[in-house]
Order: C-alpha cells, then structure tokens, then sequence
DNA sequence: AGGCCAATGTAAGATACCCTACAGAAGCGT
DNA sequence: ACGCTTCTGTAGGGTATCTTACATTGGCCT
C-alpha cells in the first residue's frame, strides 16, 4: 500500500474523493463502518419513499437519483459519482428520501449504516463540512437539471446525458439500452431512438444493442446545452476552500 | 411584546420559522445581526451568479429561486417562504449562487451578512442543523419540480404553481401578470395566457390586469399535478424532530 | 439451427406547445 | 378626455413530442 493511500478495514482501496479530502483522525472514527460494496448495472440503491439504511461512498461508477410519479413514469433529478454520495436527507436526520438511487454504470464503492455515520459526524467536523457542501452543490445541479428539462430539447439533453455519463466511465462505450435512457430523460423509448439516430446519422455516437460509443466528443459537447457546462462547473465548487 | 415573541433589535416582530424554532441563547447570538428589511414585489435580493451578500429570512411573502440561461429564458427551481431563508451556499462557505432570488409575494423579513451568519453559525449548532436541514428538504422539493418540468403539462403546472403561491398569501387574490408566471413556468405568455384561460371558464379562477384570484380551491387542487401534494408534505419534514 | 426475448427502426396520427403577430382593453398620468 | 403603456385575447402556422402499433434485428439459450 503506498503513503497516502486509505483503504477500509478489510482493506479495500477509497478512491472517494470526500473520504479521501478529510483529515486521518477524521478518517480513522469512520473507517471501521465502512462496508466495501459492488454496484452492478441497475442495482437499485435506495427506493423513493423508503427508509434510508444506508449511505453510500462511490469509488467509480455512476449512480442516478430518480424522481418516480405516481403512473410510474421517471425522471433524473442528478446524478452521484466518485465527487459525492448518496442518502443526503440521512445527514440532516430525516428517516427517509424521496428519491430512487439506481446504479446507471457499474461501479464500486462504501456503505455505512446511516445510525453509524450520524454518531460519527458529531466528532468529524471537517467531515460533516464536506458532507453538506455536497448536498448544496449536488442542489444546483438538481435546479440547474429542472430548468432544463423544461427549457431544452430533447436532443440537447440526451447529448448532455451521454456527455456526463462518459465522464464517470473508463472506457469510451456505455452500457445503455435506449429504454433506459427514456426513463432518465423523462420520455419514451422511440422518441430517445430518434433521437439517437439524429446523433448516429452525423456521426456523433455509434450504438448496438444495448452500449452506446462515443464517437466524437467535441461534436457531441456541441450538440448539448449549455447545462452540461455549468453542471459541471458546480462541481469545481467542491474541491474550492 | 407578548412571552414567546421574538424581535430583532430595532423591535421588529419574527415569524420565521427558523428563527423561531432555535433556543433563546442561540437566537440572542444572532439576534444583532438582524437587519429587518421589507420585499416589494419583484425585488431581486440575489442575481444568479453574483457574490452573496446576505441570506435573507422571511416574515411574510414569497421569495422564487429562478434559473436563468444564456439566452435570458428563465424557469423557477423553487420557492421560500417565512419557513426558510435564502442564500444557501453561503452556509457551506461558498460565496456564489447559480440562482436568482426575485420577491414573488410582497412581505418582509429579516437579512444578515454572510459573514456574520458564518461567524455566529461556531457557536449555534442548533441554528446550523436548522439551516442544513431546510437546505436538504428544498433540494428534494427542487427535485420534485425538475420531474414536473418534465412530465406535466402547462395546466397542471400552473395549477400547481398558484396553489404553492396561494398558500404564502393573506389574501385569495395573487398579485400576479400572465408575463411574470411564463418566466415562473419556463413558457411564452400566450401559452400562460390559454392555459389561464381555461381554469377562468371552468369556474375555478377569475383574474384581471395583474391579479389572479381563486375562486374554487378544491378544483384548483383536482387541477394541479400530483406534485403540489408531494412538495407540500417535504415542508413538513422540517418540523419533525 | 431454431426459437425466444429484448432492443431497435419506423411510421402515422394526435396533441401540446412554441412563435409571431396583432387587436383590444384596462389602468395611469396629464 | 386623451394618449401612453402595460396587460390580455386570440389566431395561425410550424414544430416537437407523445402515443400506438408493428416490423426487424441481434443475441442468447437449448
């Protein structure tokens, strides 16, 4: 293990970007509730409504926060990667959260049990800090994300959300079926393939069953809106102070 | 003065919610910094973008938290009323906000500046969870609006939106142009304009130049999305506890 | 190879909404 | 009363999207 390197208890690497910002002392009070867990494709984290167990520490992957209706149709409200977490209310001691956290690239990372991290928090300042500077930067996002669904097209959006997705993946394919992608977008399945075609067709991204490649990415930041910019600006914010 | 009432130093009276839910010693911490100011309409108390100067509490009125895009077309992301404040980012030390603030409802309230809330927010713990909590149920209440931009249509949205407006006003008549509630919804003002319409023919609003008042409330309610109720009962999480 | 299921292509009709333009009406000041 | 400004009514064309339906394809299992 090489200096400055954490891992858990069971000696699993962090590579959390909050876990890895604070303090070794502020580390060490949670480092044994830190439960290694893998996250597989759509793998549903947290359901709307439901009491929240735990809160989870990405180390890569991506995981989407989903506002469900009451006729079951969806839509993204933010998104998670390795920058944040997911279980936000648990920190301000509210049981339950009303949104669907599913994994939307496969990844990897911690959980703690929510008791276990709000009696840590009462001596982890710095770490509590953190934890809150998410949920006001992860906010913007979630506000930038409602104006835009209002204010753009669906083609602006599905490049915004093929651009963030990449962000968080290694490779240059993502694993996406356009039904998938309709449920995030907050729209049906044909109007994403059309949608999609448009992209293929100028040779912006290439698609098969199921996995989505990225051709061109300059192309592609073009073809977005403007929030997938200042979206990813908020993110600057974190790392500031 | 009443026992149990609350008033900044000048003598003006508090009903915030906030402030009114944190101890005495906490309150009296803060209470100097207190500056009470009164929200004409329309007034914007933060630009997107800009430093943060102040956080504001509110008494009485209404306050929208707007998302503006380059191309100046605008969509609300959120409303406060007297059970929170604004300026969140300034609670986690971060100096800007992405959202502009503009007086929807004409009220009052207090503001103190941030670096006094910073400094005060060491000692009053009970004050910083208050504030860290309403940040959190907001984002959820942000969330749910992001879906509803998406999935509900003009009627509905501003059934919704009235009701949430209604709701923060003494009186049943609201203060309010066709062209203010297009940039509010994220549309153009002839599609307020129809959609205003139809609500007036079915009996469950009547407005004229400037003002929207509502006749029947109970169909009003049959007319919004579901999210009106949603949104309602995340404000009830901040009185748990 | 054959069968099955999931994913995608596509199309036609319906609808909602945007955009622009203009007319009418209400308030306000002089 | 007059004119100015702001606000609202409305219309018509264009576009994007929803809805539904059906055909086709790719991959996987046996």
């Amino acid at each position: 293990m090489q200096a400055g390197e954490r891992t858990n208890a069971a000696g699993k690497p962090v590579s959390n970007k909050i876990l890895l910002s604070i303090s070794d002392s502020e580390y060490n009070s949670l480092r044994p509730h830190l439960e290694y867990v893998r996250l597989p494709n759509h793998l549903v984290l947290h359901e709307g409504g439901e009491k929240l167990d735990f809160v989870y520490f990405l180390n890569r992957g991506l995981i989407s926060l989903v506002v469900v209706m009451k006729d079951g149709r969806t839509a993204e409200a933010g998104v998670v990667g390795n920058e944040g977490y997911t279980g936000i209310p648990a920190i301000v001691g509210l049981s339950r959260g009303p949104l669907r956290a599913v994994v939307q690239v496969t990844g990897d990372g911690f959980r703690v049990k929510v008791g276990a991290l709000q009696n840590t928090l009462e001596s982890t300042p710095h770490l509590q800090m953190m934890l809150h500077r998410y949920a006001v930067v992860r906010s913007m996002q979630v506000a930038q994300t409602a104006a835009c669904n209002r204010l753009h097209d669906i083609k602006q959006r599905l490049a915004r959300w093929l651009l963030m997705t990449q962000d968080r993946v290694d490779s240059g394919t993502l694993p996406i079926t356009h039904d998938f992608l309709a449920t995030m977008l907050g729209t049906d399945r044909p109007t994403v393939s059309l949608a999609a075609g448009l992209l293929q067709k100028k040779g912006i991204i290439e698609y098969t069953r199921g996995a989505v490649k990225v051709v061109n990415r300059k192309k592609l930041e073009d073809s977005a809106c403007e929030c997938y910019g200042v979206i990813r600006r908020f993110d600057g914010e974190l790392s500031l102070k």
